[in-house]
Parts: C-alpha cells; sequence; structure tokens
DNA sequence: ATTATCTATAGATCTATAGATAATGC
DNA sequence: ATTATCTATAGATCTATAGATAATGC
C-alpha cells in the first residue's frame, strides 16, 4: 500500500508530524496486509504492531483504538484508487474512446487492487460511524471521476440520449461493474481473464450510454 | 427470516430432528437481526441464545461453533432470496416483457432484504473455506435463475445479438446492480425511490441485452 | 432411562494504559 | 528536560463445555 496519509483526525500524543506520517503509514501498511488475510477483527493490535516493527506501547501513542487503524487503511487504500483514476483520466483523449481507455484502465486497477477493494466492502462497517461516512464519500469521490467523464463527452454532443441523472446512474454502474470484478473473481477468473472482461464490459457500457 | 432450513451438516446431539430444524430456525432468525445490527464478530452467543430464548447451553446443542451460526444464517437469507426470485419467475409471461417484469421483481425483492444481501457481502469471509464455497454457490444459483430467463428469450429470437457467454455476463450484471441498490442505498436513497431506480436500471439493462 | 435444558465456569484471549527506560537536544 | 519507546499487566470479555437438573416416555 502506498501514499502518504495527510495529517488525519487522530489524536497523538507525539510531537513530530512527520514522524507521526510516517509510523501511520507503517501502521496502515502493516494492518492492510494482515486485515486482508485474517480480517479486522481476527487481527489483533499486537500483531500489527509487530508487524509494523515497535511494540504495543507505541502503537498506542500513534493511534488512540483499533477501529482508527481501520479508518487509515481504508484512506489510504482509496487515495491509491483515486490517484491511480485520476492518473489515467488526465491521460484520456476525447470523444466516445476516451471512455473505452478511461474504463478499461479502471477496471485494470480493479484487478490490480481487487483485494484492498473487497476488504472495504466487508469492513467499512466495523467503523466508527463518523468515519464509514468519510468512506463512503471517498467511494462518492471516486464514482464522480466517471461523471465527469461522462459529461466532457456528452458536452461534445457524442451522447445525446444522457440527461444528468442517467450519466450519474451510469458512472456508478461502472464503478460496480469493476468491483464486481473483484468480488466474483471467484468465479470469473475460471472462465475469463481481465482482458476478456474489459472488453465484454465495455461493449455493455458503450450501449448502456448510446442509447436509452 | 422465514423458510425452512432443511437437515444441515453441522453435527448435534439432539435426538428429535424437528426439534433440531425448528430450533435452528429460531437461532437464524434471532441472530440475523442482531448481526444487521451489530455485526457477526460484536454479536456474543449469549446475545442469540438469550433473543432464541433459551440458554447459551441449550444453544450449543444445536450447533458446534459460532461459525455455524453465521452459516443458518447466510442459508436462509439465500433460500429465501432464490424462493422470491423462483415464484416471480413462474409467473412472468414471454418475450422482452418477461425480463422487464423479473427485473423489476427482483429490484424489489433487493430492496425488500437489503439488510440481508448487504449482511452476506460483508460477513461471508468469517464463515469456514468450506460453508464460504457454499455460500458462493448459493449466490450462482440466483444469478443462473437470470441465465435462465435471458435463454429462454434468447430462444425464440428476441435478443439475436446475445451469445451464451454474454448472457451470462448480462445475467451477473443483473444480480450485481440489484445488490447495487443495496449498498449504494446511503446514497441513491436521497435522490430515487426504488421505483425510479428500476425504471432507468431496466433501460440500461435492456439496451445493454438488445445491442451488442 | 432417555432426552433436553440449565447453571456455573474454565480457559483463553485481547484492548488499552500506567509507569519505567532509552534517546535526543539544549 | 523533552520526546519517543518499551515492558508488564489491569480489566474486561467471550466461547465452549462439564456436570447438574428437569421433563418425557416406557
Amino acid at each position: 500500500m502506498p501514499e502518504a496519509s495527510r495529517t488525519k483526525d487522530i489524536p497523538t500524543q507525539i510531537k513530530n508530524p512527520d514522524l507521526v506520517e510516517r509510523r501511520r503509514r507503517q501502521i496502515a501498511d502493516s494492518a492492510v496486509q494482515l486485515f486482508i488475510r485474517r480480517g479486522f477483527h481476527k487481527t489483533t493490535t499486537r500483531q500489527i504492531s509487530q508487524a509494523a516493527g515497535f511494540s504495543i506501547g507505541s502503537l498506542y501513542e500513534y493511534i488512540a483504538s483499533k477501529e482508527d487503524i481501520l479508518y487509515l487503511v481504508c484512506d489510504s487504500i482509496h487515495t491509491e484508487v483515486e490517484r491511480l483514476v485520476t492518473d489515467v483520466m488526465s491521460r484520456a483523449g476525447g470523444g466516445v474512446e476516451a471512455l473505452t481507455e478511461v474504463i478499461r484502465e479502471y477496471f485494470l486497477v480493479c484487478d490490480r487492487m481487487s483485494d484492498f477493494i473487497l476488504l472495504i466492502y466487508q469492513e467499512t462497517r466495523s467503523l466508527p460511524a463518523q468515519w464509514q461516512k468519510r468512506v463512503l464519500e471517498n467511494e462518492l469521490r471516486i464514482t464522480g471521476l466517471f461523471i465527469e467523464v461522462l459529461a466532457r463527452i456528452a458536452a461534445t454532443g457524442d451522447l445525446p440520449d444522457l440527461d444528468d441523472e442517467s450519466i450519474e446512474l451510469a458512472a456508478h454502474n461502472i464503478s460496480v461493474l469493476g468491483h464486481m470484478w473483484t468480488f466474483r473473481r471467484w468465479f470469473f477468473g475460471r472462465h475469463y481473464t481481465i482482458e476478456d472482461y474489459i472488453e465484454k464490459q465495455t461493449r455493455f457500457i458503450l450501449s448502456m450510454c448510446t442509447r436509452k
């Protein structure tokens, strides 16, 4: 798990902000692996501190509760997905081909990030309400990127049949069909490669978008 | 949670099979409510036995471990969804309207069963491997019902563009777009009613199916 | 006598913190 | 002197079972 985590609203006794950021990244990076392997509840704070390379006492200098660690993890995953998708979008051209490119790259991101996306689906509910809300907002922000792409294409007149509400729903569909690869991989993996999946779904999504 | 649970592969010391079935149904019905409210891990076996109306000692006469309870719950949910969908299908007519009807009724089932479907997404991974597999097979069987509908329509020549593989993928898409209502309800609920959602998604799904 | 149920608790965790120690900078 | 880290453990659970009791049928 990559990417810096900005100063979060998690209290700490440690004075050095850089150290806080570095240690929290260590915590998130270690925890995410453990959570993927054994789930949030079956992973102990001790295992996390050990994997991160310091003591349980030190761990609690950087977080206030075990849930905080889950939030660090969810946030770092979303930051990474968003970074990757934004990146793709900036490289994408115009017209309907842009949509094809973005779908393709997004689905590849979903494939690479499978375990992480699955984790968010499974463990979001274990977060305290306020952070649950943030995780859902992050999800929405990623869907927002697809709304942007679709709106941009629609503005040039290439998707004449799509009003704003339909664009929004189509964007959600793209997000979730990407996730579908992650949570039905146990089935699809037997029949398709990710490339097959992309090809077929792209055709579906395009006919969805080009005809009401 | 309704519907009989057949004799499962869960060992018991109790001789009377009817009693076993009845008690297990009580257990599943009580547990599902608790799991939805507080999650599997935060619900204690004591709370479950209490909600079911007997002691913790008795509880363990009908199951061997806490995971067994989760399996009872997942299974009863799938049984119910499958019953409802099968029901709808038997009433559905022919041609493309049949698809419209089935989608509509399925999405309504997803709406009513939201909490239960969400629970399965979140807690399946807490099951022992062998039962996890069964839950996934159940999921596949429900998708299979949509494959059937689509194949039936395709056989009459009404969906000429769909080969078998596309039918399969379209069926998965229908399943998951139903689930999407459940796990993005926190967002959609603000903007659409379930009827709006059905209408818009049906249009998308139809254009997906009627043109490659 | 057999079957079902209950009470009481063994045994095993696990989170979070208090208080002690080591490292760093003035 | 201040900041960061560590060790040791309090305190709170929670699952699963052993052994005792009640209910049922011969």
